[in-house]
DNA sequence: CTGTTAGCGCCTTCAT
DNA sequence: ATGAAGGCGCTAACAG
């Protein structure tokens, strides 16, 4: 269904002129003829005359589009981020493509090959958690098309990264936990693969450690964030002998599948078992009881990771530093961990 | 920060040979000499050549890439639209681009316009709820561009839409309050910008003629779909000196913001008041008491726009012909409506 | 103020 | 099996 588009050179033999003095007219260019330009506009109108981007782009080496690659989309999270990137980049004039992984690494390397190939000018990442491989990446780098990482980033390439402050998140869920009394603390953790992971993984460690608890190896599940099987792994934790009085969920999907565990179960919430997530998803203000959670600036997020890369769009390419954001993070007590 | 990317004529040079052998051998043309052919793509692996994208839909005059524009994508559903279309559409070879008009006329134009310079193949839009004019979209038709309207349609425009039975799901809605022996049924409607408001609004109607019971205009309230302001009008239906007993909301945001609202003044729901939303939004199967809904198969919806998309761009313009898919609507019982 | 020319990177005849 | 040449649509010198 290709049907030839109008071009320049429509217009200016339809006009009897050049095409140079059509490009100009249509560019702003101020010299040409002011009834010149009239004319041609007032053609370029009449036939829907629309600048062909690819061909300009070929020329320039600019194609004004960054591509972002993001892991999902279902969840609250990511697409927020994307709006927050996006309004920032817009300001800045550039568009936007934006590919989802899937959580795939396989289709994460087919993304980016795809990105690089339609010449984007840089690159917003949130890895899979099944990439421990980032040659696709560092591909860009050597090309000098910059590279943020956010939430979840690559420790050993030299870029910019956009992050939460996860440790001290975890840090705050489970000192709240232990002031509220508790003391045998689970921690349903995600990947090792996922930094964001690892880091609230300490800051679990580090809370228990800092108030003189001794840290339980048994009470510490790494999973794959694969929500069907997170019940599993919550019977698990309530059938050991010594059982745990609280949970530090790696996110809130997780922590409200637990939920709805202890609720089959019986088990009362908070008195029985104290529950408490990541991220405060929507859903986590609305249930009963509300859970408690950490919340993060989503939107902020993307901003940020936004107006770091176009900073490094405008830098050369000997004078790059990369810079390491941290946006802080916040408990939201809600009814799961006290009455 | 732009740099020289590696070109087939850098690869040729390298290799003292033209860069028309190089070209055949990386598209992979049968009359490349074996060793040549290895040399060459020794080389393009080495210096990581990727192909030119935009040098080759200049040449082809095809992108391989189709536009997909919606109004907003933080609730699930957008998201798992876009998702339902990108496996399909990634099926057939194509890339998507996705951009967010955030229910702003203005911005979807300029959506348009970016989608139709950067070339797209194909469009798959849902417009904004502030959209009365289509001339941006009539370009595509008229450059022979095929177009899909799905879930938001455009009944003036000759061309494909796929969308689901609103006008059933909303009859059963109100059947089944019918049948449960509510008689005073308000509905919160949507603007009638929207196609699918419009078709909600007449099954509302001819539901409950149907049962013989008569339609009040003052239980009818149409409104722009900001949350902010759902609870002024649930407040002014309970208000009202002879309040509804149910009421059918456009969408579950809609509902749930009722159901708030009922909490709070204390209204016993569904005792005193049944709701029942449109959507099946996660959050109705979680919330206390859970929101009857009437479900729609979102990423079936996403599939079938890009199926019909697909099939169009293999048409030759002559022998178009628009298709017109409507998916089923199902009732979803929850504690809203039933004890 | 306007026209001519070159070239961005690639594929595709047309020769050889 | 390979090379040379043309052209996709556009902008940017360079002439006039």
């Amino acid at each position: 269904m290709a049907t030839h588009q109008t071009t320049i050179i429509d217009i200016a033999r339809a006009l009897g002129i050049s095409k140079s003095t059509v490009s100009r007219a249509l560019t702003g260019h101020p010299n040409v003829n002011g009834k010149t330009r009239q004319r041609i506009l007032d053609m370029a109108a009449q036939v829907d005359y629309q600048r062909n981007q690819l061909a300009i782009s070929l020329l320039t080496n600019r194609t004004g589009t960054v591509g972002i690659i993001v892991p999902e989309f279902i969840s609250y999270f990511f697409p927020k981020v994307i709006i927050g990137a996006q309004e920032e980049l817009a300001r800045s004039g550039y568009n936007v493509v934006i590919c989802h992984s899937n959580e795939s690494y396989e289709t994460e390397v087919s993304n980016a090959k795809a990105l690089l190939a339609s010449r984007v000018d840089g690159l917003i990442v949130s890895h899979t958690k099944e990439t421990r491989n980032f040659d696709h990446f560092k591909i860009f780098q050597r090309k000098g098309i910059p590279v943020v990482f956010f939430n979840r980033v690559c420790e050993d390439m030299n870029v910019s990264n956009v992050t939460v402050d996860d440790y001290n998140g975890a840090f705050l869920a489970v000192e709240h936990l232990i002031q509220t009394g508790r003391r045998r603390i689970a921690h349903l953790a995600g990947p090792d693969t996922l930094t964001n992971s690892r880091n609230r993984l300490n800051g679990y460690r580090d809370a228990l450690t800092r108030y003189g608890i001794p840290v339980d190896p048994e009470l510490i599940i790494s999973y794959d964030l694969n929500l069907d099987k997170a019940n599993i792994y919550v019977n698990h934790l309530l059938n050991l002998p010594n059982p745990p009085d609280a949970l530090f969920a790696i996110n809130d999907p997780t922590a409200l599948e637990a939920l709805s565990v202890a609720k089959r179960r019986g088990i009362r919430v908070p008195d029985d078992l104290a529950l408490i997530g990541f991220s405060d998803d929507p859903i986590s203000a609305v249930i009963e009881p509300g859970l408690t959670t950490i919340s993060q600036p989503v939107t902020e997020l993307g901003q940020q990771a936004a107006q770091v890369l176009v900073r490094q769009l405008l830098t050369k390419e000997d004078e790059f530093q990369p810079e390491r954001v941290v946006l802080p993070t916040n408990l939201i007590i809600r009814g799961s961990t006290v009455k």
